[in-house]
DNA sequence: ATATATAATCAGTATAACTGACTATATTTG
DNA sequence: CAAATATAGTCAGTTATACTGATTATATAT
């Protein structure tokens, strides 16, 4: 075993290298791409959030969230509505296609992870997930 | 606990998009990137590659290759001679310069994973690695 | 009432990678 | 052996993506 691949940073972005790719595969039918998918999916967990919430909790800087979300209201998956109580800021959320479409895409999602994780068996991806989410919270 | 913090996508991508931001930061003395470093890392380990084994090994574009090398070069730390054997071809060998840098880098890299698997005991990190070079084998 | 701060936007810029064509060399095939 | 095909590396030009800094509208603080 040598250094390289015993480095956590270029063993992450080998393996997220290739789940983005396969993901951007799945993704093409429904038009957006994966940092799309993941803001469209954030707003439907968290209904009426504005953009810079969104940009802060994604860690997507504020003037790219402008365009995902142009293109997400343009495919009609989310609706900008306006917040009464702050009428700089909008109140995003999710129209019944876009929801439609965020069902389509876990499963597809979710099979692809399914392959690239193959090799790791049921205890190992339940482990790994939990080591995901504890590293995702102290960040 | 939501979809999103459920994908092993999304948390690889921010896991990775924090560990690389430091990464960044650290490796800006050195005036190379994460990528210039994993390849010179690479040249380490396998001597006598050529742009082409390092563009099918470690996944990255030979255009992009090319760039990655020439800036490599100028700085000093990897040469490129010629293959005997196949005069098309580079033989990319690691200067000592590269290697002392190589040393370095390391040393603080080392220091920023930890910073960031911070909230990982001693057995989650054994664990995780195992986890990730049985993924990386297997793609 | 005035000054300062914030959410969203936009034009322009920077960065990084990819496409496709090209040169030089190697290998295959008829 | 000669011709055709394949390969390593290069380069100009394009594309994709995100960032910088300024601007507008609204909100909050002094």
């Amino acid at each position: 075993m040598n250094q390289l691949n015993q480095s956590y940073g270029f063993l992450f972005g080998k393996v997220l290298q290739q789940m983005e790719n396969k993901f951007a595969e799945t993704l093409i039918p429904f038009n957006i791409d994966a940092r799309q998918y993941g803001v469209l999916l954030f707003i439907k967990e968290n209904r009426y959030s504005s953009q810079k919430d969104i940009s802060q909790k994604l860690y997507i800087d504020r003037t790219t969230m402008v365009s995902h979300v142009d293109h997400l209201e343009t495919l009609g998956f989310v609706e900008r509505t306006r917040n009464p109580n702050d009428r700089r800021a909008y109140s995003l959320i999710v129209t019944e296609k876009g929801t439609r479409v965020l069902e389509s895409c876990w499963e597809f999602l979710t099979k692809t992870e399914s392959e690239v994780l193959s090799p790791l068996n049921h205890k190992d991806k339940q482990f790994l997930k939990e080591i995901l989410i504890k590293i995702w919270n102290s960040l």
